[in-house]
DNA sequence: AGATAATTCATACGCCGCGTATGTCAATTG
DNA sequence: CAATTGACATACGCGGCGTATGAATTATCT
């Protein structure tokens, strides 16, 4: 008794992803030989050309899982603050601590935005970004944070500072006290964002 | 009689970094051909070789030409504002003005970061940050900023997010009206920074 | 000044990675 | 049980990169 055949095939585009999303993720994506990645998983390019088009497409989909995975972790850390404006918060310095991770760095952060461009126009891979944008929607309804801005517009700049923070804390001597310093500084940046009493 | 030779280099050289620019700056480092943009300047790949290294090492004299450019470009804006906080906000939106023009998107903020890495330890292309930092210590001392911020990290972070709002306006389907909301969300989180009252 | 060394670039070669075209085998469909 | 579709592997050619080599000009030394 075989398996069916639809098994076989997420089977074999789960292998590809992972392979790839480790390869990409350590000796990055312009290093990162399809021979060799496709070889690891016990496949060929054929395979990978069948089922993603090239190898960009192949990224698009590891940045896709990466992308849901990281709103999860996101979604169940912050969910535990007392207050929305904690609770957005700590979805700030989540999302921090995630880009110290030498794998999502890279591809989410690095080389990403390098191969398939600005990452808002990536296709499957805003979930991040949506809730936080949700919830600074929410805030300004609430009267938190003032009225005036575009909700989505404001979680990309703070996307942005975040990746600059992570990178600052990864490469860093003392990362312990770069970190310190970092969300010091991204927190009183958020601060900006509230309206005065 | 002959230029001397010290010119003749100075300008073999200026010649490679200016067809590099072109192509990085249009085309893309990943897709530029090395062949191509040589030839495009009467030379050969042999010429780079001799003076850059490699194709990486020619990336890092354009993009050390470049940052000296927007260093001038910066000072040159933000020098005439009033006060010193003025001062320090013209130079942050400056930033955003011009990582609005392609060339300075594409090798400075996208194709730069992914070859060479955090742009933090780029050798010889600090300037723009270095003026902010600057900047920005003299406001803490001045009690214009809250002090217990590291001057660099901030402006890395507001570098971080200057780059994603020039990465929304330039991507947007009406530029001028995400122009606007992208730098009124920019700073509104400079506000965060300044001491109350 | 003449010989030698060093520098500046061009040319030639081989390797590797990518994309496509083609082939093969299994699984589905009627 | 044919016929067809889909899932991969294999084979081929092209282009880009790096290096090794070569040639021509300029600097250096006696």
């Amino acid at each position: 008794m075989h398996k069916p055949r639809k098994d076989m095939i997420a089977e074999t585009r789960a292998k590809l992803i992972a392979a790839a999303r480790h390869a990409f993720g350590t000796i990055g994506y312009a290093e990162a030989s399809m021979d060799d990645f496709t070889a690891s998983a016990g496949l060929t390019r054929g395979a990978l050309y069948h089922h993603f088009g090239d190898k960009k497409g192949l990224l698009q989909a590891v940045i896709a899982e990466i992308d849901g995975e990281m709103a999860l972790r996101v979604n169940e850390v912050a969910s535990k603050a007392p207050t929305r404006w904690q609770h957005f918060v700590d979805e700030c310095t989540t999302y921090i601590e995630m880009a110290l991770e030498p794998e999502i760095q890279r591809i989410m952060f690095r080389d990403g935005p390098a191969v398939l461009g600005d990452p808002a126009q990536w296709p499957n891979a805003n979930a991040c970004t949506a809730s936080m944008t949700e919830h600074l929607t929410r805030l300004q309804e609430e009267g938190v944070v003032v009225p005036e801005l575009d909700p989505e517009t404001t979680s990309r700049l703070i996307n942005g500072a975040s990746s600059q923070a992570a990178q600052r804390i990864a490469n860093s001597k003392d990362p312990e006290a770069t970190s310190k310093k970092a969300i010091a500084a991204f927190k009183q940046l958020l601060e900006g964002l509230r309206k005065k009493p």
